[in-house]
DNA sequence: GTCTATATTTCGATAGAC
DNA sequence: GTCTATCGAAATATAGAC
């Protein structure tokens, strides 16, 4: 049976991973990975640069477990859309709601996913993953848009347009939300983002 | 009388801070600030990274210039907007007309300023002239909305939310445009955009 | 005007004390 | 588990030759 001790000293391992983790998606997202010491992170999450090395063997393992979660939530969101009940325009509907409810609860994510995508220091596999994840949550909303058309309900016009408005709309919304220090803005409501699919 | 030869040394010295600029907006757009080298710079422009220190003091003498370049042409839009002819409806189209020639043609002047915002390395000078001219170019949207839902132009709802998604559509395509390499897309049309703003 | 070689600084990463 | 001190690589910026 092991000591009394060891459990308490793993809360404190997943606390510390936790907090450097929060801070570095904050930073990472705003100044982007090169332009993240170390340094900054450690003093955001309150604690000697050293200790990050001790939960993480670089920088770039910090980066990239920040992407794994954020394509593990992006997968869910893109697989969950076709198995929800309902029409096109509902699932659409749906799946709109989760991205922008992501996008108010973790903006940082968005942009983490962005920089993997185009970032050279990070693992070419990683970045490969989220190519794909793009790819494969991009083409889930044209599909949706095609059905949608079918139905009547949503507008006519070329899918791959209107999923390109779509999609930069929602990571421009991220990106307003990620830096909405000094510009003082209103997050829009869901109905007003549907509109652009709207007949 | 200044002999012969000056004005060919002016007219090659304007050539080669220009291949800087345009190389190192790419650049910039791309991977941001800190990421982007000195040398990276240089071997875009296929030059030397002595030869840049020759025309620039530093890189974020580079940096800066872009910025400012982008504000002068992004004042133009907001100021222009108020100026032109026609209903306040026509007057947001000739602004997103305007911002959606900018995107596609330079979607890299979108990204600079976006950085120039948040950046610490950029002189606070120049970052509160970026924040400034973002604030200038919200107000003056939100105006036009007003105006233009007066006149029952524009959709019912609150104009800064309405401007927020706007403009996060904007930079969102901004983006798309400056990493459109890998995810093939295709670059929705104005009247798919204004929809966001039709009644 | 342009290049190559070098000095200087910064930052990621490690070692060792507590 | 946590910190401070230090090494070494990488990048900015400069100097001097052509």
């Amino acid at each position: 049976m092991p000591p009394r001790k060891e459990e308490e000293n793993q809360r404190i391992r997943d606390d510390r991973r936790e907090k450097i983790l929060e801070a570095a998606a904050k930073l990472f997202a705003r100044k982007g990975l090169a332009a993240t010491k170390i340094a900054d992170i450690a003093a955001a999450a309150d604690m000697s640069h050293g200790l990050v090395y001790h939960y993480f063997s670089s920088k770039e393992e910090v980066f990239s477990t920040l992407v794994e979660r954020a394509l593990d939530g992006a997968s869910m969101v893109t697989h969950g859309a076709h198995l929800q009940p309902g029409t096109p325009w509902e699932q659409l509907r749906w799946m709109t709601a989760r991205m922008l409810e992501g996008v108010r609860q973790q903006p940082e994510y968005f942009q983490v996913v962005l920089q993997a995508m185009t970032s050279d220091t990070v693992p070419a596999e990683l970045r490969e993953k989220a190519l794909q994840e793009g790819e494969s949550s991009r083409r889930a909303m044209i599909q949706l848009i095609e059905a949608g058309q079918k139905t009547g309900e949503v507008v006519a016009g070329d899918p791959s347009q209107l999923a390109t408005l779509f999609y930069s709309c929602i990571q421009g919304l991220a990106l307003s939300e990620t830096f909405k220090g000094p510009l003082e803005m209103t997050f829009p409501t869901i109905d007003q983002v549907m509109r652009i699919l709207e007949p």
